[in-house]
DNA sequence: TTGCGATGTTTCCGGTCGGATATAACGCAT
DNA sequence: ATGCGTTATATCCGACCGGAAACATCGCAA
């Protein structure tokens, strides 16, 4: 029979190298990648563009120009944000957002799937990266 | 029945939008994406670190940089290079160089395909790109 | 009507990235 | 021995990126 262990883990969590990352490029300077998506992940949580900067280590400013980028490149803005009101004001994602955020995270499960044979040969042929400094 | 017309084209050819890119990264800065591997795959061609830099009009420093970079992120280097000789040197991949190009591209071919759903579906959602600047 | 907290916008400035450049080392051909 | 074309390496410097900070704007609550 099957150990019944208790595994919480379904990632082994001792490889974690090397880690994907996709970008979809759509023109000369527009692009969506991981930055982007997390941030919207994030703004979706907080409620604010703000705090989603501050989580993520990013000054307001950047995170600002990434979601005016964001709300560009698409036919519909993916967030919506409002000055003023109880809370000083808010931004949160539109319908359109959401389904751009679940449909890239998706996309992120699908390719880590089709894709973990290259991934596992190539990770073979690495270094090994317990003694980098 | 259906149209016997002799459509040549699988694709719209009107649409490469968006592109895909993925990059895989191992460590706090080594990381393989687009470039080195273009750059690899241009140094198979050329015999040549320079020329392969030429051609994606790169500085040879930011060509060896790289090369620098990759060598030290793999068990064994990719690229094998020497100076001197009739024609003044050379460069070419190593086995596990040619190893790691062509499972990198096979790896792009699998995510293509296995994303092709939902990067449609985020194309759908994309503004239109004729008229921009 | 005053205050608050967030968005929106501008200006300033320092660190960093990468190009340009110069130079050395190398090994074969002539 | 000299020349050549490439690899390998260091120095200099301008451009660009992004953070810091200051400030204006908005709308509700007290």
């Amino acid at each position: 029979m099957t150990s019944p262990s208790p595994m919480p883990a379904p990632e082994p969590a001792s490889a974690p190298w090397p880690k994907l990352r996709l970008r979809l490029v759509f023109g000369d300077d527009a692009m969506l990648g991981p930055g982007k998506v997390e941030l919207l992940e994030f703004i979706r949580e907080e409620g604010s563009i703000a705090a989603a900067g501050r989580r993520m280590n990013m000054s307001y400013k950047r995170a600002w120009m990434l979601v005016e980028h964001l709300n560009a490149a698409f036919r519909e803005p993916l967030v919506d944000s409002s000055r003023g009101g109880a809370k000083g004001g808010g931004a949160q994602l539109t319908a359109t957002g959401e389904r751009v955020l679940a449909e890239y995270r998706k996309l992120e499960d699908r390719i880590a799937e089709a894709g973990s044979s290259e991934i596992d040969t190539i990770r073979s042929l690495l270094r090994d990266m317990s003694d980098e400094k």
